[in-house]
DNA sequence: CAGTGGTCTAGACCACAAC
DNA sequence: TTGTGGTCTAGACCACTGA
């Protein structure tokens, strides 16, 4: 056991006693105060905090003291595959992002397609790709990252270099002006670590992970992915509720014999 | 932009290039020679290769060097919800899945409920549950944890407690011996950060995002949760594929209208 | 303006990996 | 045996927060 994961067992001992020091919504005391009490340096507490940060325990996010957080708050659920709503701005893809509306006004720029996002529109690696950035959030707190990529032949010269695109937004400009419809929308799920500049977006600690969902467009007219979005949200507030699943779907039932190659070596 | 965010992206840079120093596969020079090379401290260095680590370009998981990593690598996919199959070991949620084996025998023990634990399994906060850690992966190579949790009055004194439980597993036992089929599984996805020790598990770097795949099983008969599993994987290799959605999901409409409330502040 | 966390330096000892 | 990354110390300067 490292004196940094002592600290923070320590400390996570102290968040979780019945008359704790430091209550939900407190802040951890200083540095100063604990390496003192701790008698360590600065780096080791650096280290036992970020612990604890990664664990969701507490958030460090601005210069104000590390922020107590609730480990028993449970996680709020995001629909995702089902159904799909719409309203002005565009198609909600969940019921809770039905109340959810963009902080600023999203950020467009063209760049060269990175590898991941090249291999999801099928577009070559460094050819220009869209790329909208939005912030979006109830009443303006920040919960999700929204980017949104669109390769050049489809967005290039048209109102999706726009801030606003207009009743429906991206989907209703795809559909219905630019011969696109009926879309197609592939769900994929992910994890990854917030980038500083997510983790200052979303006002999470640095390296947060954070759920990511990926949902690429495919044209109905041409087959071709048309429209890719990247949604992050803070994965300690959040997680992806799937279809239950019984009984009946276990009517398929091809059992695989135990072999020597797949026996287990020892049980 | 920090001496250490410069120093990631110089050393992003190399590792993109086409003629790059630094190969898939490789590994970087040790912190000696970088920190020469840069003129910094190795805390410095420390924090550049960290973020390359949780970004998952190099992998620093030994004393052997940071391995170079394949930023294309296409995430690998697993189903959730889709259809189960079964082999002599017990369940397969996923098809991959079904040429992993355990590389060790399962650890066992019981704990008092920690929190996310007790309300998942809606038990009492601190109260003995059983838990089944397992590490597995295809021909003994670690890529996914499945940590099972049983509440005492399911799991006491039964075969559950012990390494091996039988024919199809722990839901043959619960489903046919102990009257609680048919089952019915509900599954979540998450994101966390992996623990020291899951990293070690893994053969991951410290703090890897990690996907998280929880499934609770509520009993057909009581109508109570009985057991639940969370699997953890790799969110750097793996992603989870959700089903397609088409247009006709959209034909329920119901378009909010614009009001003040709900408009954006600015656009 | 005092305190905070973020960043950085220049040392050190250690267990472990590779040769 | 040499070099690696992991850990730790004891300083320092800085931008920003909050009273």
């Amino acid at each position: 056991m490292t004196r940094y994961e002592e600290i923070a067992a320590e400390l996570r001992r102290r968040l979780d006693a019945d008359l704790t020091p430091y209550p939900v919504g407190s802040r951890l005391p200083g540095h100063s105060q604990l390496t003192a009490e701790f008698s360590v340096g600065r780096g080791v507490l650096t280290e036992a905090l970020g612990l604890l940060a990664l664990e969701g325990r507490i958030r460090i996010a601005d210069r104000s003291g590390a922020l107590v957080l609730d480990p028993a708050a449970p996680p709020q659920p995001v629909d995702v595959g089902g159904q799909v709503r719409r309203n002005e701005l565009g198609y909600i893809f969940n019921a809770a992002a039905g109340h959810w509306r963009p902080t600023v006004p999203p950020t467009r720029r063209w760049l060269p397609a990175p590898p991941h996002i090249a291999r999801l529109l099928n577009v070559p690696i460094g050819s220009d790709v869209l790329e909208r950035h939005r912030i979006v959030g109830p009443d303006g707190h920040p919960v999700q990252i929204a980017d949104s990529y669109l390769p050049a032949d489809v967005a290039r010269g048209t109102v999706l270099e726009a801030a606003s695109t207009g009743p429906g937004g991206i989907y209703d400009r795809l559909e219905h002006d630019f011969g696109h419809g009926p879309i197609t929308w592939h769900p994929r799920i992910g994890a990854a670590a917030a980038t500083p500049d997510q983790a200052r977006d979303l006002g999470v600690s640095r390296g947060t992970p954070l759920l990511v969902l990926t949902r690429i467009s495919i044209s109905g007219t041409s087959g071709r992915p048309v429209e890719v979005t990247i949604t992050y949200l803070d994965g300690h507030r959040f997680e992806v509720t799937g279809q239950s699943i019984t009984r009946d779907d276990t009517a398929v039932w091809p059992t695989t014999p135990a072999t020597a190659e797949n026996r287990p070596a020892a049980l």
